[in-house]
RNA sequence: GACCCCAUCGUCUAGCCUGGUUCAGGACAUCGCCCUUUCACGGCGACGACGCCGGUUCAAAUCCGGCUGGGGUCGCCA
């Protein structure tokens, strides 16, 4: 049985590079039918968080994912000592000044990469490293050995910054008298402008992009084109498709620039595609999260809202710019309305209050008959009276299809607030 | 500085392993046209890359070497 683990150290969030790792050792474990197992890295007391542990976890099952065996090693620096005072015992490594130093028995190392093929070392910068610290606890490239073998790890998948580290362990295992596991070391993501992906550049951890509005899935499925194809032009898939075909020798060596429009383009696709209720769901949800919705909102409402911008947002919080008007009644005209506003239509706007004010059955199609009826009696072009008939409705020039905006607000809100355009009118053009 | 990794359109990539089918395919972004009540969506199209120099070969994006460029690591952090 194949053994793969993710090791994720508590003092941070998850970020989008160690989210993506994460995936790769997920979607080779499930890929070979293996187990995925999670060893929490907190043996740094001082910085490790059981707020940001909560937080890994959290993003990890929400970016779809599950695992098999999750270890902490707080809970085993009894084990990390019993082997580094055999270390002691074999001459392989001393005491000093109540740390443990490991002496490295240096030839040339090789890493026999499963990305990248072989990777030669001919020296080393140091001829010793302390193992264990005068703390008693272990450092971190002792640990991970340790863990690795006794864990029976098959397979190390992790970012390539642990190249370097890759043959001080490896020189470990062997002093320790352990097999040494395949490695993988996976390209990082890196900043728009080249260099690592840094808090300089917007957001970097997952519960960031979720609390802008990015879905679990399109962010899962965004970070995995990031260094790996399916090979087939194919661009939008899920991490089940994935984890049929995926194969870790066929990741890319090449670190990836990570692109926000990129991300807003699949994020999108998801939202397309996705079923209007289930949209709702997630549009409910996050609206409630971020305050947004007004008390009383009912949930048909909350579906044509849904409905009338699910092909026209990028992410989730778009709606709090866009859809305001969809929920409130005290918005002004944007200053870029202006133009629109210019000219006084008042007489035509009354027109077609009248022609509105009549329907019983207020739906797109009706709306549309009695809309297109005004313009023919006044002898208008449309883009006369859609456009300020838009900014009454909804304060901006641009938006949603005027007609389904139209049958979303109801007669009511249409009437009123077309009415208050022609009091903005009446009253020379202050914002009331 | 030392050690190591990497190198196809602005960006993500396919192709490279198994040289010819590729004057290099797709996607994002950008630009143009169409659709149209605005903005999007959608459709169509344009722009745009094998870093450089050598070598191997009848033939190289594909193999080899050098150079250049970018990145990573050098903690009793992980």
């Amino acid at each position: 049985m194949s053994r793969i683990r993710f090791a994720p150290s508590p003092t941070g969030y998850l970020h989008i590079g160690g989210a993506r790792t994460c995936m790769f050792n997920w979607l080779y474990a499930r890929h070979i039918g293996g187990e995925f197992i999670l060893r929490v890295e907190d043996t740094d007391q001082e910085r490790s968080k059981k707020e940001y542990l909560d937080e890994i976890l959290e993003s990890i099952e929400w970016l779809g994912m599950n695992w098999d065996e999750i270890h902490y090693q707080s809970k085993r620096f009894d084990i990390y000592r019993e082997y580094a005072q055999r270390l002691v015992k074999e001459g392989k490594a001393y005491e000093k000044e109540g740390a443990i130093f490991f002496k490295y028995d240096f030839q040339s190392v090789e890493i026999d990469d499963v990305i990248r093929g072989k990777i030669v070392f001919n020296e080393l910068p140091k001829s010793e490293d302390v193992i264990i610290k005068s703390d008693k606890s272990p450092t971190y490239n002792f640990s991970c050995c340790v863990d690795d073998a006794l864990m029976k790890i098959s397979c190390v998948i992790r970012g390539e910054d642990h190249i370097s580290n890759t043959p001080k362990q490896i020189l470990m295992y062997k002093g320790l008298g352990f097999d040494v596991p395949k490695f993988a070391h996976v390209p990082l993501i890196l900043s728009p402008g080249g260099g690592r992906l840094s808090k300089r550049f917007g957001a970097t951890s997952i519960r960031e992009y979720k609390e802008m509005g990015y879905l679990s899935k399109a962010i899962a499925n965004y970070l995995l084109l990031l260094g790996w194809s399916p090979g087939d032009n194919k661009e939008i898939f899920s991490l089940d498709e994935a984890k049929d075909i995926f194969e870790i020798s066929k990741v890319n060596k090449t670190g990836a620039v990570f692109s926000i429009d990129k991300l807003n383009w699949v994020n999108a696709e998801y939202i397309k595609r996705m079923k209007v209720e289930e949209l709702t769901d997630l549009v409910e949800s996050f609206l409630k999260t971020k305050d947004f919705l007004p008390q009383g909102v009912e949930r048909s409402y909350l579906e044509k809202v849904a409905s009338l911008f699910q092909g026209r947002i990028f992410k989730l919080s778009d709606l709090v710019d866009w859809a305001r008007f969809c929920f409130y009644d005290d918005f002004g005209y944007c200053e870029d309305t202006k133009t629109i506003l210019e000219k006084d239509f008042s007489k035509e706007i009354e027109a077609l209050i009248k022609k509105l004010s009549v329907i019983n059955d207020f739906n797109i199609e009706v709306i549309e008959k009695e809309f297109r009826a005004t313009i023919e009696e006044l002898g208008l072009k449309m883009k006369n009276l859609v456009h300020p008939t838009r900014v009454a409705l909804t304060g901006k020039r641009i938006g949603p299809g005027l007609f389904e905006t139209m049958e979303v607000l109801g007669k009511d809100k249409v009437c009123q607030r077309l009415n208050k355009l022609i009091d903005y009118w009446k009253q020379g053009g202050s914002n009331a």
